[in-house]
DNA sequence: GCATATATGTCAACATCACTGACGTATTTT
DNA sequence: AAAATACGTCAGTGATGTTGACATATATGC
């Protein structure tokens, strides 16, 4: 619900709650992913390859495009990880059926254990401040990060990934 | 409010619901850090000399090893930050009156005009958020926010740096 | 059907930010 | 006086990102 429209806004936000909301997101995204990164170190991969195999695993049939839109790196720097991640068997790579020169990603048995693996925890700690907030407060959550988002990504979000832009192959 | 304490929740948390919590951090911590990304590449620093301004003007005259227990990196790491930062003229350093061995930061009048700048896009981001969501989310966001950060730690956010671990120093 | 655009990949070079390991100096504490 | 602490440096390495140029296969528009 948008808020009444009276000009004035009776949320006066101070330079103290606006640092407070600057530094819940350093911290919570510094802790929300030292723990994967440990265990990802301990394989031999990193926070990147992490990245990728949740997208995957979240979008079964990604195509790279769409991952290169999500994760917002370019394709060399993908194409490093996403060949390291299919030579080492997390990840299947096969053309698409409807346009061949796609390349349609998906986790292999061995993939999707690792995700689980991984997530485990971060889901872990967000049930856990989930439960501990109350479901109140969860939604207070999620209308605050929404806003947060670039608004042409909001409705990506737990949704269908967004096709690339048009020209997005061009564009660097 | 805390929640009954029924030992059963009422929040029944489905794979669904934690997913989108794993991927609303991700997409707003990566809308977040994108604008002061740009600026800071436009003088030659990166995101590491960001959090050091950052915290350094969010706490004057905090020394070394506070700062390397915020930002949980090593000594090697930010000392190269912090020099680059102290040679181009953004941060100060004087020694502790009580402690001779500590140096104190500072962010010179350069640095803090550069802090205000790099935080305003962050700041008005927040605002943006915030004002949409209204208090009451907000409230909730603060709740859960706080829930993700390490237990340890959720005293120093928006409070005083916390003093560094005994043995710290030789811990790595 | 030919020209062009798109999806993807590759080679090469480079920057940033982190890490490990080993030592060194000044100062404080015991 | 010895030990611990705060901080710094030198040296090497690795992960992740970048730019720029070019290659291949497939689709699409006229």
């Amino acid at each position: 619900m948008p808020e009444l429209r009276t000009g004035l806004h009776h949320l006066y936000l101070r330079d103290e709650d606006l640092r407070l909301g600057i530094e819940l997101l350093f911290y919570a995204y510094r802790d929300f992913t030292a723990e994967p990164d440990r265990m990802l170190d301990e394989i031999g991969l990193g926070r990147a390859h992490h990245r990728a195999i949740y997208f995957v695993g979240r979008y079964p049939g990604i195509n790279v495009g769409e991952l290169l839109a999500i994760l917002r790196i370019t394709k060399q720097s993908l194409s490093r990880v996403l060949g390291e991640l299919v030579r080492k068997g997390y990840i299947a790579q096969r053309p698409g059926t409807v346009d061949r020169r796609q390349r349609r990603l998906e986790l292999t048995e061995q993939g999707a254990a690792l995700e689980r693996k991984l997530s485990e925890n971060q889901r872990r700690r967000i049930a856990a401040a989930y439960r501990a907030a109350g479901p109140n407060a969860v939604e207070g959550f999620r209308r605050v990060m929404l806003g947060l988002i670039d608004e042409r990504d909001r409705g990506k979000v737990a949704g269908e990934p967004a096709k690339p832009q048009p020209g997005a192959a061009t564009r660097r």
